[in-house]
DNA sequence: GTGCATCTTTGCATACCATGCAACTTATGT
DNA sequence: ACATAAGTTGCATGGTATGCAAAGATGCAC
């Protein structure tokens, strides 16, 4: 073996080349079929039969057939891990969290077709909406042990925690960490909800970004 | 007719009563049984036999097996609707959110067995963690319309808006009131997610409120 | 390039999920 | 008591999902 292969990332194996294609032949399949007949009138079969795998083959990638609607990329989990941890330190939580997600979805404007599509979809049934939104939290749970994991290393680097700090281990443990993770996934499900309904009139970063600035100021009355 | 029934609430026809009395033993069968067995090996057909009815009938209370697992409180969405629009004038949105929810949410410590046998199972079988979060989303949109009606009302009889005000007719429109109702949800999870696994150590409205005190303050860092 | 180990695909059998329909039973209003 | 509306049930049907074993690709060493 000539390098230790990118798990992830493009190329690697013909193999994995393969599985790749297959799987992003089979959601696509699945989207397109599901924007032109509704989703619930698209059985596994004819989602199998557009990508040319037998049904078999389909449920050897997806548990069940409505994971084939809701899955888009399944390892930003761990770039956004890699992303939160390799921060610069002088960063608050809050604004690491919206650089890693901004990094991370800058292709959302770039392959926007796709996602008009996905959202149209998971819009027209709210069975795969609220499938699709709860997959994303998932993934919180993870970001909530990167989040954690970067405030432990920031504490040991930076200052002791004042007595009754507001994340010792007393019983608020993780307590912050998780709700910051919680809080980034509704930033990114609003800025998406909201853009994707006014596309036309906004760039999604801009959303996106001022939906941190509403964040970090407390929520405040709009007009107050 | 003597009087229009009041569709939420105890009491009304035998019928009704009946109607909720089966729906709560099927979810209660459901969730006993998966408590015992594992969510996945428990069939439709033994969660009918438990509640005494058929088959069938199951499915004319449920759309789905799941959701047997995971539906808790259907109309718990009206009642937060209303308890928005009626809050004092006075309050910031945040915190008619936090009263509002705290009020709906004063059952989690009385009921505390069975919330504890749900997080339970849900957390055993991600598939129905996911299916759990996603429906309480379906809620967010309803809550998100109560929070900008309220505040329509308030701009009207408040205040005019300042020019480019963050939420007149503009491309921003309905971004607040979305990205507040997703927050907030965000608060309750996390705060029953913590609770559950914090149970012996905290009052849940304890919690509860650390977590939208921590929002209000603009998520900043514990210890800095 | 031959051959072997590994992974992937596929068909088949099986069980469960989910819905429409018609017959039957049970509340409700007059 | 009667008619009506509503709920329950069994049956038929078709889609969903998994285990298993055979056949086909791929990767690697020689």
């Amino acid at each position: 073996m000539q390098l230790m292969l990118e798990k992830g990332a493009a190329g690697g194996g013909l193999r994995e080349q393969k599985k790749r294609a297959t799987r992003a032949a089979l959601a696509e399949a699945a989207v397109h079929l599901a924007a032109e007949h509704g989703a619930e009138k698209v059985t596994v079969e004819a989602i199998s039969a557009a990508a040319g795998v037998s049904v078999r083959t389909f449920f050897n990638y997806f548990d069940s057939r409505d994971d084939a609607f809701v899955v888009i990329d399944e390892d930003a989990g761990a770039r956004m891990r890699r992303a939160v941890l390799d921060a610069p330190a002088e960063l608050s939580p809050l604004e690491v969290l919206r650089e890693a997600m901004a990094a991370e979805l800058a292709e959302v404007e770039q392959q926007h077709e796709l996602w008009r599509l996905h959202a149209e979809v998971l819009h027209a049934s709210p069975h795969l909406l609220a499938r699709g939104l709860g997959a994303h939290m998932a993934a919180e749970a993870d970001l909530a042990a990167a989040i954690a994991e970067r405030l432990r290393g920031a504490d040991r680097a930076g200052g002791a925690d004042g007595p009754g700090g507001a994340d010792g281990a007393g019983p608020r443990a993780g307590l912050y960490p998780r709700l910051l993770a919680a809080v980034a996934g509704a930033a990114v499900r609003t800025s998406v909800d909201h853009w994707s309904a006014h596309q036309e009139e906004a760039d999604f970063l801009d959303v996106f970004r001022e939906v941190f600035t509403l964040l970090a100021a407390g929520l405040p009355a709009p007009s107050a």
